[in-house]
DNA sequence: GATAAATGTTTCGTGTGCGAACTAATTCGC
DNA sequence: GCGAATTAGTTCGCACACGAAACATTTATC
């Protein structure tokens, strides 16, 4: 149980009170997404050590098992990761036979990349899906209507900050 | 958008119905959090490099001027890493002539790290602050009464998660 | 006070993660 | 058509990031 530092004593807020409440409060806000993030990433590796995979590898067997083969550049924007990133799990991913590659017969630049049968084999196996960690946070610490509120606050912030980073971001500018 | 599964059986349709939108609206949330994690990561490391730096660089060498010298542990602490991380960003910092390495006297198995001039020098020339990210973000996309509604939400899931993974957690232990 | 347990740091091996430069294949401009 | 710009993927160099093992120094235990 984090106490709540009560956030300031309604006398004090005079001149310099609102900022400072204000930026308490981002700097909490911003440490909790940090928390989360973290948190979750930590416990998707745990369950990806169980099998003998790294988190981005567990990642990319479950996307590969429910979607189908992918090229490359489609599966490094599912992972929000860069192709030469990519390039590099799937190279170790391919040494230890669980995907291959094909190149593409229409376009011969792409590569399609593809379970194995053992490949395959291991994502029936897994019943990890990519949010799940959260799933029973979100469940049990709030209401449906807190959930709810929660998704109309974060999709405002989402959106404001694309809106702002939009047009001087190179991978945006595809549109998605 | 996350297409559904649908292997139900015809009695269990009511049911399932609410917890697909569940499923739905964490999916947008922890989309949420995911992308603002990493957007601000994104522009820390811009900042970090206009400056020559990386983004834990810059994290160090901000920590250390706000709070002063700091024994790796504790920086490690300070930063969310572990302490063979921080050895190297140190061992880097160190040839670049930033940070030093002075062993304790009281305890001799701990090292202090702390600012050299140029180090400090830097540091004063730097504006940034860890959340200033988000802070534009917060101030335009929410309203006063928004944010106080994310804060509490966000605390109570960070809570609640931390509940649940400490004990568990090697590092969490020492409570905070 | 010698041995064992704990603590702080480093070393090592592996796996991301990114941007820049490169190659090969495709499309655009004219 | 044909050269120029684009696009898909790889390679390279660097900087995290982590866990396990090694190492040094305290501290605890007897």
């Amino acid at each position: 149980m984090t106490h709540l530092k009560t956030l300031e004593t309604p006398e004090l807020i005079l001149v310099k009170r609102i900022p400072d409440a204000f930026k308490a409060q981002v700097d909490r806000i911003a440490e909790a997404i940090i928390y989360l993030y973290t948190e979750s990433r930590r416990l998707t590796k745990d369950q990806a050590a169980k099998v003998g995979l790294t988190g981005p590898q567990l990642s990319v067997v479950k996307i590969l098992e429910e979607i189908g083969d992918l090229s490359l550049s489609d599966l490094s924007e599912r992972i929000r990761a860069q192709n030469s990133t990519v390039t590099g799990i799937v190279d170790r991913m391919e040494r230890e036979g669980l995907v291959d590659r094909k190149r593409s017969a229409d376009d011969r630049r792409v590569v399609h990349i593809r379970l194995t049968d053992k490949g395959a084999k291991l994502a029936r196996s897994l019943s990890f899906e990519p949010f799940e960690i959260f799933r029973g946070a979100f469940e049990n610490a709030l209401s449906p209507q807190e959930l709810l509120q929660l998704l109309t606050l974060m999709d405002k912030l989402a959106t404001y900050v694309r809106s702002e980073t939009d047009g001087r971001d190179v991978r945006a500018a595809s549109g998605k």
